[in-house]
RNA sequence: GGGCCCGUAGCUCAGACGGAUAGAGCAGGGGAUUUCUAAUCCCCAGGUCGGAGGUUCGAGUCCUCCCGGGCCCGCCA
């Protein structure tokens, strides 16, 4: 609807006053009385023609009146007020009708290759909340995207790589140590688990499960006890245990692909009771076996832009807007994490991105100038990458914040939230706030299903309608999905109908809105609005029972909210039930 | 110490490339149920937009300083 005016004005301004318009804007007057839509176009306008914007709005306004979608153009104040015809509505809501979700969809993104980089949380461990909300706006984001034209490749970087992977295998080693009660004969492994390992229940569920498969193989010989895991019947795939050497590899690294293979499998199952799935898994290992990481580290140093000091070697991001150098290589001849982030940057470009969005963890915002840095020495411009942050979910329940702290192991798992909770609920109230603000969820809320619960509040508008539509089934014998319900529109004469028509049009503008500002908790509240806005009307106004064709008509403007609702709902993957 | 984010109604938050009288939900008060689901609706009350300056025709929005809360600042991942 505001490409719609947009254009309109465009072209008035253009008739009435012989120039282009400069970049202005359509939007919701503050006060809705005021109008459907409404331009600020006059106030920039006004330097130019030098005249006062109320003059100027005013001719606007004189010429766009004769436009017969608009019931009134008015200009207040130098703005231009736009409330649209009756006419024009139902023709909209008729186009709505005939189409379907088909309606909402626009090619926004000209099908524009993106790759959206979400989650990508460490196989370490379970997938705790910050990493759900993660998820959740990436799909949100992907989905939405999608729906508007982007070509969008999901994808889910698996640091596989680096001490954090040893860490693994050293704390399931550790662990299968205790159950056979032989920690005491491997002193360097206890020291390190106590400094550096992962505390988790679930690391002891790996090794249980490693007890199992090969006894106390693993005590005495390091070939056999792989041999008795590869014929093992685990639920997941042994892609990382196959690449095991047992001529070469050590008990900790049997530990740790043993444990990527589990914990990789975990995380997939988790995200996919979510109904969140990838194209793409990318695995860090990958860059150093292609050897990636050395060619990216020739070319930057061909180009002079790395150093060499205190043993390491150093990239000059410092010149390219980050606030000091960073290191590439450490002096042990590892890499750093870093190094393969580039890597991993340049071979997304390599692909063909023409745009790449990153959700990140808030704590690395520091990354940020970083790795734009070493893209742009790479020659990719600055803006081809898109960052945005997650911040952290605290959970409050009974009144009180439950404490996490991932050092003690001690931390809800976004498993136990969707099961506590349920995945429409996770998902609904991971959108409520913009995603680089922290959340606070209220699981006794969420719970309660009450009307205090906005997820609620909008699936039982859903419910209502397929009530209605039900209710209409049963007592006329007659098939509302089948019937044509168009000749009747012109029977909604009632101020609320049109104001709730007005809500399901202007849902795509909102939409549309979410695709480019790439902020999916927008939808939530456009969600809440609408719901409010057809629970209002409902309550207002009989839809069985009213004269036929009254009764026909309101049938076709739910057909329509539910629709909307529908697409809205689908586009952030929370379910529209049918009752509740 | 340096950098960034946040501070809007009792509570949780929308609103920010400057634009109209600053919004919603919850909590509080008052009302609606011969019903297509009351998991709903209607009405009322509630504000120095953290504070002080500045820019502007116009500031919640931009700039400076201050106060309060948080995050980041490794040859960690």
């Amino acid at each position: 609807m505001k490409e719609k005016v947009k254009e309109k004005v465009k072209s008035a301004v253009i008739d009435a006053f012989g120039v282009e318009p400069p970049q202005f804007k359509v939007e919701k007057p503050k006060d809705e009385n005021l109008g459907d839509l409404a331009t600020n176009v006059a106030f920039l306008l006004a330097k130019n023609l030098r005249k006062n914007p109320a003059d100027i709005a005013g001719e606007l306004a004189q010429l766009l009146s004769r436009d017969p979608d608009f019931e009134k153009v008015s200009a207040v104040r130098g703005f231009v007020n736009f409330t649209f015809s009756r006419d024009f509505l139902l023709q909209e809501l008729k186009d709505l009708l005939l189409r379907g979700q088909e309606y909402y969809r626009e090619d926004v993104g000209k099908g524009k290759r993106v790759q959206l980089e979400f989650v990508s949380a460490n196989p370490t461990g379970p997938l705790h909340l910050g990493h759900g909300r993660g998820a959740v706006v990436g799909d949100a984001l992907a989905r939405i995207m999608s729906f508007f034209g982007f070509d969008i490749t999901r994808e889910y970087y698996i640091n596989d790589a680096g001490r954090q992977v040893y860490m693994l295998g050293v704390s399931i080693f550790y662990r299968y140590l205790q159950l056979l009660n032989k920690e005491k004969e491997y002193p360097d492994i206890e020291k390190l688990f106590e400094e550096e390992g992962y505390k988790g229940e679930y690391v002891v569920e790996l090794a249980k499960e490693l007890k199992e498969a090969v006894g106390d193989a693993l005590l005495e010989d390091v070939r056999i006890a792989f041999e008795k895991l590869t014929e093992h019947p685990f639920p997941f795939s042994k892609n990382y245990l196959g690449k095991f050497d047992p001529t070469k590899g050590d008990k900790v690294e049997l530990c740790s692909l043993f444990g990527l293979d589990a914990m990789i499998w975990e995380i997939k199952k988790d995200l996919e009771d979510m109904g969140i799935e990838f194209d793409v898994w990318f695995s860090e290992r990958s860059l150093y076996e292609q050897g990636l990481v050395e060619k990216m580290i020739q070319t930057l140093s061909e180009k002079g832009l790395t150093y060499e000091k205190d043993g390491a070697l150093w990239l000059k991001t410092s010149d390219f807007g980050d606030d000091k150098d960073r290191v590439l290589r450490k002096s042990d001849g590892s890499y750093t994490y870093f190094a393969s982030d580039i890597a991993y940057h340049w071979n997304k470009f390599q692909r063909g991105f023409e745009k790449v969005i990153d959700l990140w963890g808030a704590d690395h915002y520091g990354y940020i100038p970083r790795v734009k840095a070493s893209l742009k020495m790479l020659g990719i411009s600055e803006d081809w990458l898109e960052v945005y942050l997650i911040q952290i979910v605290k959970l409050f329940k009974g009144g009180e914040e439950v404490k996490m702290s991932k050092r003690a192991g001690n931390f809800v798992t976004l498993r136990e939230l969707m099961e506590e909770v349920g995945s429409d609920a996770v998902r609904f109230v991971f959108l409520t706030k913009r995603s680089d603000t922290p959340l606070d969820f209220n699981v006794d809320l969420v719970k309660e299903k009450s009307s205090e619960n906005p997820v609620f509040y909008v699936q039982y508008a859903h419910a209502r309608i397929s009530g209605v539509f039900r209710e209409f089934r049963e007592r006329f014998s007659k098939d509302p999905e089948k019937e044509d319900l168009i000749p009747y529109l012109k029977n909604l004469k009632e101020e609320a109908e049109f104001k709730l028509i007005k809500k399901v049009l202007m849902f795509k503008d909102e939409l549309v809105d979410v695709a480019v500002k790439r902020d999916p908790h927008l939808i939530t509240y456009a969600l809440i609005d609408l719901a409010g806005t057809f629970h209002s009307y409902y309550n207002h106004h009989r839809v069985i029972g009213s004269e036929e064709g009254i009764m026909l008509g309101r049938l076709a403007l739910l057909k329509a909210v539910r629709e909307c609702l529908r697409v809205g709902l689908k586009l952030i993957g929370v379910s529209a039930p049918e009752k509740m």
